[in-house]
Parts: C-alpha cells; structure tokens; sequence
DNA sequence: CTTCCGTGTTGATCTGGGTCAAAAAATGGA
DNA sequence: TCCATTTTTTGACCCAGATCAACACGGAAG
C-alpha cells in the first residue's frame, strides 16, 4: 500500500538545504514515490548491514544512530527535524554502517533511494547540494574523532555543554534534550563516569538539574574547555 | 611562476576514480591551472585552519594528516598515491580540518580549488565522481569512529593487521608501511602501548621483527579480532 | 497511595592504557 | 667506519575511566 506525501509536508522539506533549489518538478517527482510513517518510540528503523532503500526525512520526533560490535554498542549521532540521514549509503548503493532506533513518537519520510540517485542526474542544483552535504556530515564526522582522540571524557563533556549553550542561544541555563546514558554513549564514556564528570565540572561553574544545565560564567568554562572551531563549529 | 603539469602525469591521475568519467576538454582545463610540486620529507603542506585554496592530487611519496587541540597531536590518516585529499574542504571552500606533512620525498599536484568547484557545475560525470568519493571518504571516517569507540586498542590493533594482510594480498608475513610511532598515533594509543599490544597478540600467532609482521594462523587471529565488514572493509 | 521499574547517582574496586625513565636498536650523517 | 640522533622497547608506576554493587529518585500503572 502506497500512501504517498502529504503536500501538506512539502514546505517543511523543501525548507531543507538539500532541496532548496532543486527544480519543482523535480522535487515533485521525488515526492511522488516517496511516503510519510509515523514510528512508535524505541522501533529499530534500520539495522548496520541493510541495504539502503531509502533516504530517510524526519518530519517530527528524534531518532538515534547507533552502531554496534562484539556486544557492545555506541551512539552515534542524534537526527532532529528537520533533517535527512544516511544519505552516504543512499549515493552510493552501499549497506548501512549505522542502525537507527525511534528515540520518541517519530514522523519520518522515506524516499526510494533510486529515486535519488534518478534526480541527482538530472538536477544539477540537487546534485550540488547533496555535495555540499555529503561534504558536512564528512567534516563533522572528522570533528567528531578529532574530538574523540585528543580530548578527555572531561573536556569532551565540558565542550559539549558549551555547543548546547550555543544552540539554546547563549543562555545561562538550559535543557539537556538527550537521555544521559545516551550522551555518556554519544560522548564515548559510561553513564556512571558521566555522572562524575558533571560532578567534576561544578569547580567551573556547571550545575546539574535533572535535565537543566547551568552555566554561571560561560569564560570560566571555557577557559577549561578550550573550545576550537575546528572541532565544536558545527556549522563550518 | 606557473610550471603547470607534465603531460606526463595525465594517464595516472585520469585513472584516479575521480577522474575517470571527466571529458577530455574538462580534465585539461582542470591541468591547465594545476601545477605539480616536489617536497622534501616532513614539510608541513597544510596547517588546520587554513583556507583550502587547493585539491591535492598525491603523485608519489606519502602523506600524513593529522590534527592538534591544546598541545596534542594525533594522525588521522595516511595517503598515498594515486589519491586526492582534502576534497570535502575544497568543496565546501572551508577551512582545512586537518593539517598534512610529508613523510618522505613526495610530488603533489595541487589544483585550484575554484576550478575543481567550476568543472564541478559543468561536467555532470565528475559531479558524480566528486559524491561517490565524498560519500567513500564519510563512510571510511564513520567506520573509524566504529573502530575507536567499539574496541579496545589490542583489537583495534589485531584487526589493522588483518587489514594490513589483505592489502598486502594475504600473505603471511608482510611489512608494515608505517613508522610505529604515527601507527600508534593512528589507532589512538601511545607508541609504548603499542609495542606492548604487538606482545599481546603473541598469543594469536603474531610476530614483529621491525616491520615484519607476521601471521601464523590468520584464523586464530580472526577470533580474537573479529573483523567486521562495517568496520574493516574500506572498500564498501 | 503503593508498587514497580527504569534511570541516575554514589561508592568501592579494578584495569587498560598513559607517563616517566632508561636501555636497546635502528637510522643517518660525516 | 663511527658517532649522534631518533625510534623502539622494557620496566616501574600511576591515573582516568570501567566495572560491579547498592541505593535513590521519579514517573506510570494499578
């Protein structure tokens, strides 16, 4: 059964860098063979290995890619709306290298991979955009490890909290919109080491909450955390 | 000055992935402003940070990327002929993530990066050539992060020499193109711990005499590393 | 309200891997 | 060739972070 796109979904991804200035009857055509699911929370919607049918959009809701080895498992990233991922594996015609659960009640839209790939070789605007975006998700990823082999778990936490305080726009106190266990995961420490990391950023001004973090002199913070655009500036 | 390039040097960078799809009169207007350049060992060719002016194309010698954060350093990957490097910085005309030295006596062809981005718009089979290599290149940087997050460095070692061995077209002992100390860099440990971790697989049949690996049984070897194609397989 | 269960915290202990120091082995000039 | 320098290895020790176990808390269901 084939339910198609709702149009009423279409601003929303057409607001995406990857489809902005791609031709509408393209974007039409893209739209055609795609559907919209709605996931319950904790659905494993792909699993490392899988071939890579589709080019996965969150609508709404979160998901978590996570990877796993010998028993072990590791996050990887959080996608948020709206957004697209795994779309490495959809150019290429490769398998997943990430599995991805439902972090909450997720709205999600799946479009043929085929499809992607039909478009990207006649569109010439998507084509560079999906360039431009492979290229990000490449430069983060690298970030990413370079965080991950030159920092310690401590400064790891302490950047991170910097980058959320950026996102929550520059404000003293914030939300942690992420489970602990996951970030601890995400930021490749136990949940246990993490809890004392918070503990061990108190003598810089962060307090812990619950979920609220606050910082109560951001250049106290920093000047532990170093923070380096080459690594914390997601957007460059 | 502008040496421009050897006509000699076009057959092995046209045999480059990246290149092969290109059209004649593209591919020479892209070897029209490059030029090649000779570099003694251990120059630095590229500090992070800097804006990425050129696509370097590695004609013969080799190359180590690395980043540094507050005083640490660690290498991040080799290249070695034919390749290119840094193409997501080019793309994207960021800054360079990574820094680059030469390892040995090295020739490098460097090609302005606004003309890799104007031969980008107008050859569609090098536009896709560029987002096949950039979804490899993603793919490649993901599976290292799998590696450093999921395994202890003693595996991550075993399986880097089951890697090594398959490279080497699986024969039981093979040399090990690295200097230690950057491998040990590489798979984020120290160059004391490596040398111990190459005694700890003593027991898996592996022996080191310089750089002589050997392998006895790659079987035995295997159940301890448990090499995971998600993981090991870079050509995926 | 109470029970349950998942998440988070804390404490005690252990260990993989880092650090420091020194010896041994390569490497490269002169 | 021999000396000087760098790389690698070894040993002793230390520490960040993992593990294990116990407990606290909070939301959901009865």
């Amino acid at each position: 059964m084939h339910l198609g796109m709702p149009e009423s979904d279409f601003p929303d991804i057409r607001s995406l860098h990857l489809f902005a200035g791609i031709e509408d009857q393209h974007f039409r055509a893209l739209m055609r063979g795609a559907y919209v699911q709605n996931f319950p929370p904790q659905i494993e919607l792909i699993s490392e290995g899988d071939p890579s049918d589709f080019l996965h959009i969150m609508l709404s809701g979160s998901v978590d890619l996570f990877s796993t080895w010998n028993g072990r498992e590791t996050s990887m990233a959080t996608v948020r709306p709206i957004a697209t991922f795994i779309l490495a594996a959809t150019i290429r015609n490769a398998p997943y290298l990430m599995s991805a659960r439902t972090l909450e009640k997720s709205r999600i839209a799946l479009v043929p991979s085929q499809d992607v790939r039909a478009v990207f070789d006649v569109d010439h605007d998507f084509a560079r955009a999906i360039v431009s975006e492979l290229a990000q998700c490449y430069r983060t990823v690298v970030k990413n490890t370079k965080d991950l082999k030159l920092r310690t778990s401590l400064e790891r936490l302490a950047n991170y909290i910097l980058r959320q305080q950026d996102r929550a726009g520059g404000a003293a106190e914030f939300e942690l919109n992420f489970e602990k266990r996951r970030l601890a995961s995400f930021l490749g420490m136990t949940p246990e080491n993490l809890s004392r990391a918070f503990k061990g950023l108190q003598p810089y001004g962060v307090a812990v909450n619950g979920n609220r973090i606050s910082v109560k002199d951001r250049n106290d913070l920093e000047r532990f955390a170093k923070p380096s655009p080459l690594i914390d500036d997601y957007s460059t």
